[in-house]
RNA sequence: GGACUGGUAGCUCAGUUGGAUAGAGUACUUGACUACGAAUCAAGGGGUCGGGGGUUCGAAUCCUCCCCAGUCCGCCA
């Protein structure tokens, strides 16, 4: 329970008595009254808007509701004043006793303090990455990774069971390209001349895949057509391709609960079965695309194909299920994967898109929507473009792969931790430019290390105390009560609440940003201490004070760390 | 032609889902170490929230029409 929303249900209550003595109509909805803390530190500690939202319904001018409001809520032994201000707003400010419950709340939960049971154990799988199999990881993965990554830490602080879950993209025409271009490794590594024309893979890190290739099977594919070696050689490739990849991804620490196979859908009878779903709810039918407008494509002409009637779930246009030959188009196995998602029993399902699956979200939404009849919604997260700099300058060519800039060479120049952070910094839908070296920077500008240099001193303290002989724990909280101090505190109250808002939004990045501004208040509370040494964390020769601020900014580093986790960030003990 | 995502201080970005006088960092100006790290902190100026219209007690946020940028648009996955 958070102090936002026991605060929520002291007001509702309150609100429910002056229904009982018939200041307002009873029988209100009362769904809309919010606690909040207000934008202007100035108004009080927390705000309610339960006047305005009521006035209306209740046929009670709004100050008036304030007013009998604020004299019920004085009676709250955890609420200092009540003022009724704006249009109606009704400004509280809590005991000083609230604030310090709060300290001794986070020092008691440490781990599982913002935890919330708001998910109510709700099953959601959270899909992402899910690279092709056809090669290392690039940037552009990495920042989905990351983010998918920290947003299931999010949902599942939050309260959903979570499965991390990986498609793998091995049914498609992209596969046989990366078998054919593993043959030509294979003969490389044979002794043979070979060319990498338009259409295969030229990447160096082929090679190992070529000469693992020879080892396995010798000469028994040299020489011989690709009737004979290409489902082989594909399945070898592919594996070897998701080692790859699996092997990038803990460089980041991103471990997948499932990967799940595309093409283990094909022959399996479960692309078919999804589409006889959708044809017994109406939704299957055989029919003629318009061409799309003002992009004529040169060699367009009209073809009879079987299409999904998305437009009945949303979409803009019906979309083709079925290549003019029969075959499937990627969209039908995907089709079926969600179908299976579906039928596994989620209450939610997430995708983490590139920006560059833009045009593939109202007809997957559309999918599920018809799919599940409308019962587990489907939200889709697309993560915006990474623009890498270094020296001020674009920086593109990869050590490894030539071409693009990879995870591991990330990794390798910053940092797992860096790379994280980083990457949660900015809204998922938002262009996100990644400078190398000014995320090394120590500097207030630089959040990752603003967070971790909040936390580096607080464990330096801690080490400093332990040396005195003096423990965190048992501090009397009771005997901080400087606005400054008691301010910390309330920054820390809020943590569970931002849990929630950031879980119910699918919005990791705004962790980050409270952490920021945690390590913001902290550093600002160490430097009063300049000018107040009274506000200095040791106390000399008084041990019983020193302990109590203890407490509190260990309650400081124990939701820096928490949020931190969620973010997938190992908190530093000290700056190097 | 259409869809999607953005447009907020000179620059980089938040904005608690409709709340009060729109906030940080950076840059600029000026101050603060006898302490557990000044790698930090405090103060100041800086705004047509892309533009017009609408919805209501109240709009950066919702609806609508424009402008700009990026991504995408039937047998690619």
């Amino acid at each position: 329970m958070t102090l936002f929303a026991d605060m929520r249900l002291a007001v509702i209550a309150s609100l429910e008595t002056l229904e009982a003595e018939g200041v307002i109509p009873a029988g209100l909805d009362m769904s809309n009254v919010a606690v909040e803390p207000p934008r202007d530190a100035a108004h009080g500690d927390m705000a309610t808007n339960a006047a305005m939202v009521l006035a209306k319904p209740a046929g009670v001018k709004p100050r008036e509701i304030a007013e009998a409001l604020a004299a019920r809520l004085m009676v709250d032994p955890r609420i200092e004043t009540a003022e009724v201000a704006g249009p109606g707003f009704l400004n509280l400010r809590l005991s000083v006793a609230t604030w310090q419950g709060v300290i001794a709340d986070v020092l008691a939960e440490g781990a599982d303090y913002g935890r919330s049971d708001m998910g109510a154990g709700q099953k959601v799988n959270v899909e992402y990455v899910s690279a092709n199999p056809t090669g290392p990881l690039h940037v552009g993965h990495t920042r989905g990774a990351v983010f998918g990554d920290a947003l299931a830490s999010l949902l599942d602080f939050a309260g959903h069971d979570v499965t991390r879950e990986y498609y793998i993209n091995d049914g498609g025409a992209q596969v046989d390209v990366l078998a054919r271009s593993v043959y030509l490794r294979y003969l490389e590594a044979h002794g043979q001349q070979v060319a990498f024309e338009d259409g295969t893979y030229p990447g160096d890190y082929l090679i190992a895949v070529g000469q693992a290739l020879k080892s396995k099977v010798g000469d028994a594919f040299v020489g011989k057509g690709e009737e004979f070696w290409l489902a082989e050689v594909r399945d070898f490739a592919t594996a070897a391709m998701m080692d790859l990849i699996r092997a990038d991804l803990a460089l980041i620490g991103v471990e997948m609960d499932r990967f799940y196979s595309e093409k283990s859908l094909y022959g399996t009878g479960r692309i078919e079965a999804a589409i006889a779903d959708l044809d017994a709810k109406g939704l299957i039918y055989r029919g003629t695309l318009e061409p799309p407008k003002g992009k004529q494509p040169e060699d367009w002409e009209p073809r009879e194909q079987t299409l999904f009637r998305s437009t009945a779930h949303g979409d803009d246009v019906d979309r083709p299920i079925q290549k003019s030959d029969g075959a499937w188009t990627y969209f039908a196995p995907d089709i079926a994967y969600h179908f299976d998602k579906v039928s596994r029993g989620f209450d939610a399902l997430i995708d983490v898109f590139g920006a560059d699956h833009g045009g593939y979200v109202k007809r997957m939404k559309a999918a599920v929507s018809a799919l599940s009849d409308g019962r587990v919604p489907l939200d889709i997260k697309l993560t915006q473009l990474v623009r890498l700099f270094k020296d001020g300058q674009p920086f593109k060519m990869s050590k490894r792969a030539g071409t693009f800039v990879t995870l591991a060479d990330v990794v390798e120049m910053v940092g797992p931790d860096v790379t994280r952070f980083v990457m949660l910094t900015r809204k998922n839908d938002a262009p996100l430019d990644f400078d190398l070296d000014k995320v090394r920077e120590q500097s207030r500008d630089n959040p990752v290390f603003y967070v971790q240099y909040a936390h580096a001193r607080i464990r330096s303290v801690q080490r400093k105390a332990a040396d005195l002989g003096l423990d965190a724990g048992g501090g009397d909280v009771t005997l901080l009560t400087h606005p400054a101090e008691l301010a910390l505190a309330a920054k820390l109250a809020e943590w569970p609440r931002l849990v929630e808002i950031a879980a119910r939004a699918h919005e990791p990045h705004r962790v980050a940003f409270y952490l920021y501004d945690l390590a913001s208040e902290f550093h600002g509370l160490w430097n009063k201490g300049n000018a107040e040494p009274a506000l200095r964390f040791l106390q000399e020769d008084d041990p019983i004070a020193s302990r109590a601020k203890l407490a509190l900014i260990t309650a400081v580093q124990v939701v820096i760390s928490n949020g931190l986790a969620i973010l997938g960030v190992t908190p530093v003990e000290e700056m190097r």
